[in-house]
RNA sequence: GCCAGUGUAGCUCAAGGGGUAGAGCAUCCGCCUUGUAAGCGGAGGGUUGCCCGUUCGAGUCGGGCCACUGGCUCCA
């Protein structure tokens, strides 16, 4: 006998009963089966023994059954709207869930409106989803009947001779299960989105159609993620760049993928590098400036023409000599090493630079600041003995992980990537880089994530992915080792034994790139910069013209004090005006000066968060603007 | 690169199923002298992304290109 605990923690015992039945009127809410850590259908049989678990919709664990029925339920809708469309699949997936087709002709964003309206209706008929095992000939004959090319291909992958589909209704589906025992229990979902998707991801197969939606439990659930999903639209880079006056991309004219970084977007840059390299020269790094453009024989060494050439801008000729804009700067940091024979009591060295590389990109994947085609690494390579390999390693992280908290990030996951199937190198050497990196996450507390075979061919990495303040994922950190171009280099140092010895190289950026992180930083603070960064820390308002001059007075005191501030003088506008564009810049303390606080040498500080704390002297505005500036903290 | 969608003033958007482009904000010029999220009036501003075609006539219809958006793919 099984047992069986349900929702409210009542345990039942019962033999040669579905859960549903076992359940009966209390099946509500209930959405599928744990059994021995898998999950089931309601619709099951009760096992002969062990231990089951009745699952809710407000479990967890239930939301991916919940969403997979939804994918369900919105093919079913397409296949009542659009007949002769194909299916391919449709899972649940990390916000919601998606569903790929092929229509006969191609369908809009307000067919989705359609589309979502048969999906309600298909909710209300409340139509049980019932599993169906057919023998594999016949599933294959039915699919076949049906034209269903991409069900007929994953068919051939599906072991065994029974097949599972799935149905509802007059819809019958090629799937592994499990699903909600009815699509009545489908409540509060909403589709979101259209686009195009390869056929098992690979360009050179059909291009499908595919609808991706969302679903909850609850619709408290549903609205907050839609809220969140607006919130995230709201804070897009793209729109408070220009608004916020931070940057533009013109690509008819400059270039697409190329940034321009206006003063305030400069400013915040320029704070960034100067922290960052007074940061590097602090941690033993050494500050190197390289060109843009190397001859072709540097490429040629690094492999970068064999291996990397279709992400190449073409060569520049001159005098005869073919040269390269630069994708990367490690062959410019190894040609300054191989300037001179190296000691191993030199080592570790550690080479830095902000340099500005360009690839290209293929102008479908470029996206305001995260994917351009000119971008400056915050690069690193340090090159070091094998015996020092473990203690670099953990210097990088933690540095990385200072780095990175300084601009508010708090969350971080790391992810391993181990050798994979082609490599260079020797194994004992990828060994070694391995459990260094292991050891280091381990040691800095990080949960890690081993992605097996993902590494490069020439060496394993970590990769460090911080949560923005909306909690999403952002892959910054890479370190990475590299057994390719100390080979290819001849790269060397003479050892305590008079002899060549190779060294290691550890590629690293903390930032990624100055334009991405930017993009990145945007979003995360939605504009509203922490009073180190912001590029206006502080505006002056005269409440009339006549207040000008003490506006003008009180500003250059604060800059005097080294507070980025500026007085608003402009003829014509109210104050109302002036503190509305102040709030909408963003900026963090706005002073208004008037003749009452020229009287006193005050300023009425309101601060961006719209409070208003009323007429302070001077000096302590200066102390509270400097103290909140060096805590780097978001508080004002 | 691929699929779908979109492209009108600096920005956000209008112009019934072809009839010769309009509003708000911004800009400029005045007036107002302002006390914490838009004071008032006026003016300028467009080869409707580009090219070709259909038509008496194209922002609107067709074809090609370019760019962007959402994805997919790529990221030695």
């Amino acid at each position: 006998m099984a047992k069986v605990i349900l929702p409210g923690g009542e345990v039942r015992e019962a033999r040669g009963l579905t859960f549903l039945e076992l359940l009966g009127p209390n099946a509500k809410e209930a959405a599928a089966a744990l059994v021995n850590g898998e999950i089931r259908d309601l619709r099951e049989e009760v096992p002969e023994e062990g231990e089951a678990r009745i699952l809710t919709l407000s479990d967890p664990q239930a939301l991916e059954v919940l969403r997979h029925t939804a994918a369900h339920i919105l093919a079913h809708a397409v296949l009542r709207l659009f007949p002769g469309t194909k299916l391919a699949i449709g899972p649940a997936i990390a916000d919601g869930f998606y569903y790929d087709f092929r229509f006969e002709s191609p369908i809009t964003h307000e067919d989705l409106a359609r589309i979502e309206e048969e999906m309600r209706r298909i909710v209300a008929e409340d139509l049980p989803l019932e599993r169906v095992w057919l023998p594999r000939t016949e599933a294959e004959r039915l699919l076949q009947e049906k034209g269903e090319v991409y069900k007929l291909e994953l068919l051939e992958e599906i072991p065994g001779e029974k097949i599972s589909f799935y149905r509802q209704g007059e819809f019958l589906d090629l799937c592994r299960g499990p699903h909600l025992p009815s699509t009545g229990l489908v409540r509060h979902f909403k589709l979101l989105d259209l686009a195009g998707a390869y056929w098992r991801g690979d360009p050179h197969r059909d291009m499908l159609t595919r609808i991706y939606g969302t679903a909850f439990a609850t619709a408290q659930e549903l609205e907050s993620f839609l809220r969140w999903r607006e919130e995230a639209r709201r804070r897009d880079h793209r729109v408070l760049g220009p608004s916020l006056d931070l940057f533009s991309i013109q690509n008819e004219t400059v270039g697409a993928g190329l940034v321009l970084w206006h003063p305030k977007g400069a400013r915040i840059r320029r704070i960034i590098e100067d922290f960052w390299v007074a940061e590097h020269y602090k941690a033993g790094y050494k500050l190197v400036y390289t060109p843009h453009i190397g001859r072709s024989r540097l490429w040629q060494i690094s492999g970068h023409l064999d291996f990397y050439r279709e992400s190449m801008y073409a060569p520049i000729v001159i005098e005869d000599q073919e040269f390269f804009l630069k994708p990367m700067n490690c062959p410019f940091h190894i040609s300054i090493y191989k300037t001179k024979t190296r000691s191993y009591r030199e080592l570790p060295i550690r080479y830095c630079e902000l340099g500005t590389v360009y690839r290209f990109e293929r102008s479908g994947v470029l996206h305001g600041l995260l994917r351009v085609r000119g971008f400056t690494q915050d690069d690193a390579h340090i090159i070091c003995r094998p015996d020092q390999v473990e203690e670099e390693i953990k210097r990088v992280l933690r540095f990385a992980l200072h780095i990175l908290r300084a601009f508010g990030f708090t969350e971080f996951t790391a992810y391993l990537s181990t050798r994979p199937e082609k490599y260079i190198g020797n194994p004992e050497d990828w060994e070694r880089a391995t459990e260094a990196l292991r050891r280091a996450a381990e040691e800095e507390g990080l949960s890690y994530e081993v992605k097996a075979g993902e590494g490069a061919f020439y060496g394993p990495k970590i990769d460090l992915e911080v949560q923005d303040s909306l909690k999403r994922p952002w892959q910054l950190t890479t370190i990475q080792f590299d057994f390719n171009l100390p080979e290819r280099f001849d790269m060397t140092f003479i050892g305590p034994d008079g002899r060549e010895h190779r060294p290691y190289m550890i590629h690293r950026a903390l930032l990624g790139s100055l334009e991405r992180f930017f993009g990145i930083l945007i979003e995360h603070y939605g504009g509203a910069f922490p009073v180190w960064l912001a590029p206006v820390q502080a505006v002056v308002l005269p409440v009339s013209e006549k207040d000008i001059p003490y506006a003008e007075e009180v500003a250059e005191k604060l800059r005097a004090e080294g507070i980025r501030a500026e007085a608003w003088t402009r003829e014509g506008k109210t104050l109302r005006w002036l503190v509305r564009e102040a709030q909408l810049q963003k900026i963090p303390y706005i002073l208004v000066c008037g003749a009452r606080e020229a009287a006193e040498g005050k300023a009425a500080l309101r601060l961006r968060t719209s409070e208003n704390l009323g007429p302070q002297p001077l000096p302590e505005i200066i102390a509270r603007i400097r103290a909140a500036d060096s805590s780097r903290s978001t508080a004002l």
